[in-house]
DNA sequence: CTATTTGCAAACGCTTTGCCTGATT
DNA sequence: AATCAGGCAAAGCGTTTGCAAATAG
């Protein structure tokens, strides 16, 4: 269970630079600044030690949960749900928030045009198999 | 400007397909429920539709906007804003809004844990670029 | 008629993996 | 010493693309 804990050199400079950084890089831009350190360190260590970190709890993942694109019929904005254990994407039927896209807008430096709202859980088929 | 606009009976048994399903398909699918009724028609073809669909507005894809993950040295939930013209992705610093989860808890089946937020429109850099 | 679209297959590009060597505990 | 991690390169895999033939308008 407790397993992948050694804090190698690697590990430990593609954390710090992540942590180091505003923005929220692609895995090629960590490679390239933790190269600058260790100049013979792989591509392939660096997107091994970022899955790792990230199971961890110590970072996060900003993707869609799976490598594959799905595709609405709705091209309004609506929000979803996806179920954590079968993956499945469905519709949640409730008003927009509309009012989040001004508070922002109030707050930061930021021009929102518009925001995606997704929630994540047990869907009903897979609360039902316990 | 008006393009692509010959409706072909893989384009429209695509789109029929996507409108008439309530789940989120992947491409793949998608492809095998139009070769019921268009026996050779290919996976390109479905995903160049697909891709001309969403474009003419008529349905949407549920992607993070390019083929490349992104990582966050922040592992707590917090919002993101992604720039629609430079496509940076950049931390929102504001409260999170906690009490939706309980709204969609309360008013559909689903068992939610967690939400994710994430706004796009213009960054203050390239608001400044026009 | 002709510009767009298709089918096919190859190419792409990001990510993962196998294998063996090297490092950590 | 035993196990975990790294480097390298090849494989994986969803998606895109080039090209000649087909087709919508």
């Amino acid at each position: 269970m407790t397993k992948n804990t050694r804090m190698t050199k690697q590990r430990k400079a593609i954390l710090r630079v992540l942590k180091n950084t505003e923005s929220h890089p692609t895995a090629d831009w960590i490679y390239e600044q933790v190269k600058k350190e260790i100049p013979n360190i792989s591509l392939g260590t660096v997107y091994r030690n970022l899955n790792v970190l990230s199971e961890l709890g110590k970072i996060q993942i900003l993707d869609y949960g799976s490598t594959y694109s799905r595709y609405d019929g709705n091209p309004k904005n609506h929000y979803h749900f996806r179920c954590e254990k079968c993956g499945r994407v469905y519709d949640i039927h409730i008003d927009l928030f509309d009012d989040i896209n001004k508070i922002v807008n109030e707050k930061t430096a930021f021009q929102v045009n518009e925001h995606r709202l997704e929630f994540t859980g047990l869907c009903p088929i897979c609360q039902n198999e316990n």
